[in-house]
DNA sequence: TATTTATTCAAGAAATCTATTGAATAATTG
DNA sequence: CAATTATTCAATAGATTTCTTGAATAAATA
């Protein structure tokens, strides 16, 4: 083989990956995936899409063995094709968080008007969890919580919020987690907690970054 | 700003930069000016494509932030925006390298043709320069070589190898690199090498890892 | 076996991407 | 200051991507 030749088809392969996450819909895709399989109904829900195009998006992720599908009944699931491909996106997510002025604004504009803006790391999570210091709350739906999620925690899905309110235990720091940096559903809860006086952040990543970190998780 | 344009607009800025990944041109693109800055002609020159096309593909490197550029008398200088740029393009190439299988097929077969395939990592290398037991050479052009190298390494560029194929040094294992998994100069050298029963193996990773690794490196 | 259901396929229009060509720009040199 | 040089810009044609619509498929159920 011709060292162009070899090039070329290289970078060509490598290319056609790339765009193959170069979607807004189908890196959404990703990032759901990533808290478990889904069926293409269930997928087209969460993006507010067509299950055609769900259907087109998902042959795109498949063709570049981004994503895999295994059949049962009615349904096709579908899941990430490996933790690799979690770990790429991850990175070209933090690349886009530290670099692209763009994504930040809208990052913090965003989580400004629900009192969100300061969040914790994982690492600074991991101090309090030692130092006793914290309560830690899931609000995803509980069935992903079901799936999978960060040892100690406790399950309120942000729907089911409002009525834990009144209770809520006093003395430690609340940490509210969900699916990822992008996912909402910390935000809100952070939104509602403080507006009762509750001492509450958002933890900055969600459960698959603390999964794929190797940290303690609890099924 | 509502929930679902926010997620719109993340995720299409995101889908913005991955664009800017997805095209086998400016992935070599990328992938070059890991080496240092470099001006757009030769940019050009290496990928064998036009000047007004280079200049374009850099043009929206730049708009997604992913190489920056300083202007010089005639020239104009471009290289990587960070070494986050970096990180992320070496998981999406590792992702390729190790799940899909026509890229996995393109380099065996290139490098079976060189007898070229069992590579050494950038553990193993450091093992065995701990043992002292290991000949160091870096085949890239001797401008590359200066701007940075492995400590300890020589510096024979691949067009001057065959003048020192005769006075070999004998007694340890020669180990040659040059600009990253892709680049053929370490595949060349190894052919030649190995031809004349020189025990020879290239590191499969390149400079730009051995350094973002924080490695010890001189200049 | 006919019907229902979830998903995929196929065709087409609109939008975007790519390489080419030649002109425009802006810094340097004669 | 005119000429040269490196790069960018603008226009265009061809290729690719995207979403929509409606039909096709294939597994489960009546």
């Amino acid at each position: 083989m011709e060292k162009h030749e070899f090039k070329s088809r290289i970078y060509s392969e490598l290319a056609a990956l790339t765009k193959a996450m170069s979607n807004p819909f189908r890196l959404q895709i990703i990032d759901l995936l990533a808290q478990g399989s889904r069926t293409v109904e269930e997928i087209a829900d969460q993006l507010s899409i067509s299950i055609a195009n769900t259907s087109q998006h998902l042959q795109v992720l498949k063709g570049a063995s981004l994503v895999a599908v295994y059949k049962q009944g009615h349904y096709a699931h579908y899941r990430l094709a490996s933790d690799e491909v979690l770990a790429s996106w991850h990175g070209l997510r933090d690349l886009g968080i530290n670099r692209m002025a763009e994504i930040d604004r809208t990052l913090r504009e965003f989580r400004e008007e629900r009192e969100s803006f300061d969040s914790v790391s994982i690492n600074e999570l991991l101090d309090k969890i030692q130092q006793d210091n914290v309560l830690i709350v899931d609000v995803r739906p509980e069935k992903e919580f079901n799936a999978g999620h960060i040892s100690g925690a406790r399950s309120i899905p942000i729907d089911q919020l409002a009525q834990h309110l009144a209770d809520w235990p006093q003395g430690k720091e609340t940490i509210v987690y969900c699916r990822g940096p992008f996912c909402v559903f910390a935000d809100e809860a952070v939104q509602m907690l403080s507006q009762k006086g509750i001492p509450v952040r958002r933890l900055e990543e969600g459960f698959p970054e603390w999964k794929i970190r190797h940290l303690p998780i609890s099924i």
